[in-house]
Parts: structure tokens; sequence; C-alpha cells
DNA sequence: ATACTAAACGGACTACGGTCCGGATGTTAT
DNA sequence: ATAACATCCGGACCGTAGTCCGTTTAGTAT
């Protein structure tokens, strides 16, 4: 089953091409990585700093941005295996978020599992997301859209499907998801059935 | 004519309450005002750093976030000009913009807008864009929200315009739009056109 | 004119993300 | 075992947004 990083660097000793990574560079990366998980247990993914992690590791902290590539993609890293969870579902998985569903049951499926993912996994879905360079060239969220633009087709919509696509992930957006929850009070269902509305109406009028 | 400011603090001499402007500050805003279009002419506006900014006006850092707040908020003001325009053209303009044309007519012309509107203003609107904290509670950024809602509502949408305003906003996204233009070579025409599309079959299909 | 006060000033300071490079370390060929 | 080499390490360093607080100054009351 291939399954598509959201980190775009080596994630670990897999994922063929390159020499495999030295004992000391795997020590410090599973060093890190409990480290971080330990600073968000207390101080939340916001309250991590590079500096604190690389202390708190007994690292260097060129080690962490050698291994990471930046504060985004720590925390796409933390989020790897929940990543490759949720796309293993909406990729393989049983219906309606897999295959065998009709599309816009997907697209509406695909949707609920995001939100939920986001509400999940909070201020580090948030902070993963915050690239700013190459935010939308990251594998995984290249992955999300080319899905959602797949399934546009599928359920004959024909007129521009990568852009709408690109329309309807920005809908998604992490930063806009926490914020209508936290500061207004909205309900993971809100969300969910106004995610349900958008794709049925855009999708429904293609027949 | 009542125009919301695109920043949440005193834009100058009007705008009641408070007592007035002292001499010195109000010189030292035309001061980094200046400045800062002189900055942004020749390096952009990623290129403006509050320290140059603060050294090429001749005035202290200090005085630079006392009058602006933070980076976002003098962007705001820069584009708070063209911001007023647009909030005119909107609310009291000439349809299919302004009152009088059908709902969606409008829907469609303020997305086209607004695209136009980012397209033109570039980095400037998408440092603008960038607050962090409350990006979303920017008074304008209200207002605009405000109105899609409006919109939605006249037409007869009736299923959570408030969380459909939302989604419909986040695809207007400066940063978004920018670099689907930029990176992926999207015509201006096509994101209109998609907009024109979600719009026309959110609202649609609400009869 | 003088004294007074609230506002504004300036620039040193902090926090943070990210970069750099000389030195240390693991891996591998001989 | 040794040598040679690629990789990795650490932490000093940089640029930037934003804060703080002692000092200065504009407006005002006398």
């Amino acid at each position: 089953m291939f399954l598509v990083s959201l980190i775009p660097i080596r994630p670990g000793s897999a994922s063929g091409g390159g020499p495999p990574e030295r004992r000391d560079a795997a020590r410090n990366r599973e060093l890190l990585l409990a480290a971080a998980r330990e600073l968000i247990d207390e101080c939340g993914a916001d309250g991590l700093t590079m500096d604190k992690l690389a202390e708190r590791a007994g690292v260097g902290k060129g080690t962490v941005f050698r291994r990471f590539g930046s504060r985004a993609g720590l925390m796409m890293t933390l989020l790897s295996d929940a990543e490759a969870e949720f796309q293993g579902r909406f990729m393989f998985g049983p219906p309606p978020l897999g295959p065998g569903a009709p599309p816009l049951d997907r697209l509406i499926a695909f949707g609920a599992g995001r939100i939920g993912y986001v509400l999940e996994y909070g201020d580090l879905a948030r902070a993963a997301d915050h690239s700013l360079y190459n935010r939308f060239e990251v594998p995984a969220v290249v992955l999300w859209h080319r899905h959602i633009e797949y399934l546009l087709r599928a359920a004959g919509f024909d007129a521009d499907p990568w852009l709408m696509a690109m329309s309807l992930s920005a809908t998604l957006d992490p930063e806009r998801l926490l914020h209508a929850v936290r500061v207004h009070g909205v309900s993971p269902e809100r969300l969910e059935e106004t995610w349900r509305e958008l794709v049925t109406r855009v999708v429904g009028s293609a027949e």
C-alpha cells in the first residue's frame, strides 16, 4: 500500500533510494521525537520552541533542523502516523470513505474525516500547516487535493475540477476550522453539515 | 457613508471618540507611511522589515509598533484607501456589485472584485492578511463575511449561512489565490469562473 | 512664561526560526 | 587495524517581529 508522506524528507530507514541512516542520526531522531511529545504534553504544540526541543533532547539546534527541516516539518513528522492512517482509510478503506461508494458520498466522508482529524490534533495540525513557503506543495496536501479533484471528476463535475478542488480544500484549512470551533463555538456537526451541503450542491448540479 | 476600517486602531484625525492626535505623532505617521511606500517600491512588500522602515523614516522602532500595532497592521493601513473604495463599491455602488442586482449576481461580482483586489495588491494583500492571531476578527474581514452571509440569505440559502459564508470566504484567501496564479499559472478569469460556478451552485439549489 | 501631565519617543532587549561551518563520529574499503 | 571519507553534530550566529521602560515633548492650566 503506497502512502504519501506528510514530510518531504526521508521518514526513517524505509522509503528506498538513498543510503541508510547513520545510527547516531537515528538515535537523535528518536530522542527528538520523544522530547517533542513531552514538550507538547507540557506546553502544548504552540509552546514548543526549537530551542527548548534541542535542549530537552540534549542535542544541538542544528541537529533539530537537519532532521526536520523546519518547525512545520517537525509537526508533520509527529502527525505522520495519523496521516498515514487517514490516507489508508480514504484510499483503500471501507466505503463510504474508501472506494466503492458513490463519489459524492466519498466526498462528504472525506470532509468529515478531515474535520475530525483537524479537531483531534488541533494546534498540532495547525502548526503542521504553517509552512509559509510551500504550504501547498507538501506531498500529503497535494494528495488530498488530487483526491478531491478525482472525486469531483468521478461525480461528473467537468468545469475546472482542479481549481474547484483547491477551493474546496480551502474550506478545510485547519486554522479556519479551529477558529470557528474555538472562537465561535461552532460544533463539529455544523462543520460537517456545511461541508456536506457545499459539496452536494457543487456536485449535484453537475448531472 | 459608513466604511469599516481594515485596521482596528485610529486611522488618523477622523473617526470620533478619543482625543485628537498629537502633532508629532501625526507627522511620524506620515513619515512612516511615505517611507513604507518607498521601501515597498524598492524591495517589494515582502522585503519591508520593521527595522528598515524605522530607520528610513528616522524614528525609533517602538514608534512604528505604537502606530500600527504589527507588521500586518501597517500593511492594512497602506491598503485602507483601496479597501474603503472597494467597500464603497460593494455596499453603495452600482449593480451588479452594489445593491439593485439579484443576490447571486452580487455574490459573483463580489468574488470577482475581491479576486481583482488581491491580484492587484499581491504581496501587500497577503502580508495584510497575515495577522496570525486575530486574522478573522479584523473589522473589514468581518464585514466581507457578513456581506456574503447577507447575500446568501437574500438568495434564499437557509442552511447555516454564517458558516457557509465562512467557507466561501476561505476560497478568496489571498495566499491561496496568489499561489494559484503565481505557481500554477492560473488566470484571473479561471479564478473568477470557478468562484462563479461555486456560488451559483451553492445558491442555485436553494430555490 | 512656567509648571504640569499625559502622550509619544527611541532603541536596547527578548524570543524565536533558521543558517553555517569547523570539528567529531560512524561507516567502509583495504 | 587503519585510513579515508561521507555524514552528522553542536552551538554560535543572524534576521526579524514584537516588548519595555527611562526620557523627551506636545498640549494645557495657571
